[in-house]
RNA sequence: CGCGGGGUGGAGCAGUCCGGUCAGCUCGGUUGGCUCAUAACCAACAGGUCGCAGGUUCAAAUCCUGCCCCCGCAACCA
């Protein structure tokens, strides 16, 4: 039996719906997933939902019900994006559990030795019931956009988790990638930041500014803020304290989070976790954004770019494929149709898909569909395996499609077409026709198991084509032309 | 002097840590080949003062110094 795995996603706010950055955590989790259970590991995979807070109970508050019908209803979409990327995911919080929530209770009362009193001051909003930064404050003159009233100077009591205590664990953890920040210039920026020692982060709010939340225990006038309640999902989902098995997977293996909120996963989870006594995580990914166009992606632009629809009009490998390999794992990456669509027809129909057909359709035009003796032996893979550790799944990609170029190569050399016109005369051409086309099936099937961590689907057609020493009769293409916003090169434009 | 990322042929990028074998890849363009395939595939060619200015060196996209431009972040924003 194989070391159990755990990899988690961040749990999104459910005070909007669903969108794309949510949909790429799904799916990079969901390809790690993968990749390892074919090699033979058990991995469990959370995901999850955030659901307290005060934009919560005033969305609730909109829509005349209490929040937790609210989230109630609001949860289901994140769920459902999930399943709709594919990801196959073993576990599922919403931190509104009941059992999470005595479980986040649970933990605030083990940190209690790192948990001091402290008043807050600050600009504050009535209106929005929260709190400002000075710059915030500067920025919109002393007035909130949203209400047209004055920031007043308050202050209030709030509980503080004393992450300093942490500094030099933290640090150092960080520094010999016993927890591991990837990519590596994330890893600078967060050693920057705690340069000067990490600061001690507010962990509550007293409940009248914050009505949405887990209570602190025995004090019932301070409700959790969101670090200890959310962050702590990441254990309470695999049964922590008191299932029994929550430690076969904890440490995490991998964490995958945003870059706007490693920060959060990379300083403050660890002084949570150093002060419950648990180890930290082996790694933390830091994936980037996906802009559009080059711009940001904002609901006032209207630049918003919804997962369901590359899906339905694609496929679901087709949306996997592009979120996976022309947006770079550790980077920031770009989405508009037009690249998405020729990358589809472009590298998805021509490159492999028609690279499939073509070999099938020698196989059956030239050999009644039998596929000869495929020889075993893998071309090397180090490079793929490397860059499937190291989370690089877009450099990944570019060694399978060396495989899918030079395959297409070795048949213009080789020229089978030309061998089995040979086969009257010759009378080794038969067996020479058999051995190439053999190969060739061969090197699409190690094709589709370097693929399939990525597209699933199309890695089980190629091998529902070439695992079964017969090709089907008929082959429906993998990845039909499509051309909704690119011009079809070849249909003549009359305008 | 806040922090980080970036500026390489028409477009998108790799190469920069460890100077030379680097000017590379994909798309697009042109030309040719092939006919097994989703009018696909294969090959060749055209195209770049590697942001700017200095410096180090026999030699710099790669090291050093200064400057310009673009994009994020700047801590209670999940």
């Amino acid at each position: 039996m194989g070391k159990n795995f755990y990899v988690t996603t961040a749990i999104p706010y459910v005070n909007g719906t669903p969108h794309i950055g949510n949909a790429l955590d799904y799916l990079l989790a969901d390809i790690w997933t993968r990749y390892q259970m074919q090699n033979g590991r058990s991995v469990r995979f959370q995901i999850g939902t955030d659901e307290h807070g005060n934009k919560i109970a005033a969305k609730a508050a909109e829509a005349g019900i209490d929040p937790q019908s609210y989230t109630d209803q609001m949860y289901a979409p994140f769920k459902a994006m999930a399943e709709k990327v594919g990801s196959e995911y073993t576990d599922f919080i919403r931190t509104t559990d009941p059992k999470h929530q005595q479980t986040v209770q649970y933990i605030w009362q083990k940190l209690t030795p790192h948990i001091y009193k402290d008043v807050y001051e600050g600009w504050y909003c009535t209106g929005c019931e929260a709190f400002y930064t000075d710059k915030e404050v500067e920025a919109t003159n002393g007035v909130c956009p949203n209400h047209g009233t004055q920031y007043e100077r308050l202050s209030e009591e709030n509980y503080y988790l004393r992450a300093s205590d942490f500094t030099d664990q933290i640090r150092r953890a960080i520094e010999s990638n016993k927890m591991q920040i990837i990519p590596e210039f994330r890893k600078s920026e967060i050693l920057d930041m705690i340069k000067d020692g990490v600061k001690d982060v507010s962990i509550s709010r007293p409940r009248k500014h914050l009505g949405w939340g887990v209570p602190v225990p025995n004090d019932p006038e301070h409700v959790m803020y969101v670090w200890v309640d959310a962050l702590s999902n990441y254990i309470s989902v695999i049964g922590y304290p008191d299932s029994p098995d929550w430690q076969d997977f904890w440490p995490a293996d991998v964490q995958i989070v945003g870059k706007d909120i490693l920060r959060f996963h990379a300083i403050t989870w660890p002084a949570i976790l150093l002060g419950i006594g648990l180890s930290l995580p082996k790694r933390i990914l830091a994936h980037g954004f996906i802009n559009v166009g080059g711009a940001k992606i904002s609901k006032t632009v209207g630049n918003i770019v919804d997962p369901n629809e590359v899906i339905d009009n694609y496929g679901l490998d087709a949306f996997r494929y592009y979120f996976s390999r022309h947006i770079p794992t550790q980077d920031d990456g770009d989405f508009t149709w037009e690249k998405f669509e020729s990358a589809y027809n472009g590298e998805l129909s021509n490159d492999l898909g028609n690279l499939v057909s073509r070999v099938a359709a020698m196989i059956t035009r030239y050999q009644a569909g039998v596929i000869g003796d495929m020889k075993s032996g893998e071309h090397d893979m180090k490079q793929y395996r490397s860059s499937m550790e190291n989370f690089e799944f877009d450099i990944a990609f570019d060694y399978i499609w060396e495989t899918v170029r030079s395959l297409n190569q070795y048949l213009e050399q080789v020229k089978p077409w030309e061998i089995a016109k040979s086969r009257d005369k010759d009378p080794e051409a038969t067996d020479h026709l058999s051995d190439v086309l053999a190969h060739a099936a061969r090197t699409l099937l190690q094709t589709a198991d370097m693929l399939h961590p990525f597209l699933p689907g199309t890695a089980k057609k190629i091998h529902e084509i070439l695992a079964n020493g017969v090709v089907p009769s008929s082959i429906e293409p993998l990845f039909p032309k499509i051309y909704l916003h690119t011009p079809d090169p070849h249909q003549k434009t009359t305008t």
